[in-house]
DNA sequence: TGACAACAATTGTTAAAACAACTATTGTTT
DNA sequence: AAACAATAGTTGTTTTAACAATTGTTGTCA
């Protein structure tokens, strides 16, 4: 691709009414600047977001698992249909289901042994991917941006 | 929804090994939380986000509109089949579609004053949300988070 | 207890996104 | 100019996501 020409970039930075605009789009362009390297990495693995996201939640569930619509509530984003999610996790042997006794509506959900090494040797490659991406700020900066956000969440 | 126990809130916050994944959890996390109703929004309109988005960059190209790539190119998230995101805007009569005269290869395409008058109509609205929706951080917070989010980017 | 609301999960259906292969046009090279 | 590469967009196909309706089970309460 072309260098961007000082033109260009003005262009595509139209002054902005309002600071919380401002912010709000920021926040979505960096987002999607540093998942989209995370989303190739998990898709090598045959693993989408939302997937590695319920991996990580009944990872750390273990040993009991979870039941479907708790692992929809802790997941990143909204999921309407956790349940075919669950279908294809379970399709590749990374979790299992079992209709819980106690309250026969609800599915217990765990995680395999095979699931749980697909994670975890997935951890360290996501690591070092995040540290590469975070070089731009300082230990401090990293610390602020952290808990801004998630004030902002208040 | 119940309100979550403590031993809830403790469950779901795992320990991080490292700040840089907390940061980037927390900007996945923010960044759904606060996009989330925005998209309820949009779709009141019959929109979603990249249709939105892409009038939003027509509007910032008037009156000779963008090729197609190029309008893909400035989008916040990548879009591997801009073709069909246009189609749905045309149909709708939000945009039209002309072919260059210079090189046959490109296709321009335009806001029309249907698609100019939704967007703008939208505007207030979407401010009056991202207001509301930042009350938690004052401007000084406001412009740190900013700042630090574009020099995440770098 | 019987009726009914609430809840957990699944299924059917439609819409949207992702990926790869393809067409048409222009630029380049010899 | 002919051959070939590069570019802009489109189309076909497969996955994935979103929404609504449905099933089966449990809780409630008159």
């Amino acid at each position: 691709m072309m260098t961007k020409t000082l033109q260009d970039e003005i262009k595509r930075s139209r002054p902005f009414e309002c600071l919380e605009e401002e912010v709000a789009l920021n926040l979505a362009r960096t987002q999607a600047h540093l998942a989209e390297p995370v989303y190739k990495l998990l898709k090598q693995e045959k693993l989408s977001g939302p997937l590695h996201n319920i991996l990580r939640i009944l990872l750390g569930a273990e040993p009991d698992g979870l039941p479907s619509l708790e692992i929809a509530d802790r997941m990143v984003t909204r999921v309407p249909d956790i349940t075919r999610l669950v279908d294809r996790l379970e399709q590749a042997n990374l979790v299992k289901r079992e209709r819980s006794t106690e309250d026969r509506r609800v599915v217990r959900v765990r995680i395999t042994p095979e699931g749980k090494e697909k994670v975890e040797s997935l951890k360290p490659k996501l690591l070092d991917l995040h540290r590469d991406q975070f070089t731009s700020l300082n230990r401090k900066e990293l610390q602020e941006l952290n808990r801004l956000l998630v004030k902002a969440r208040r």
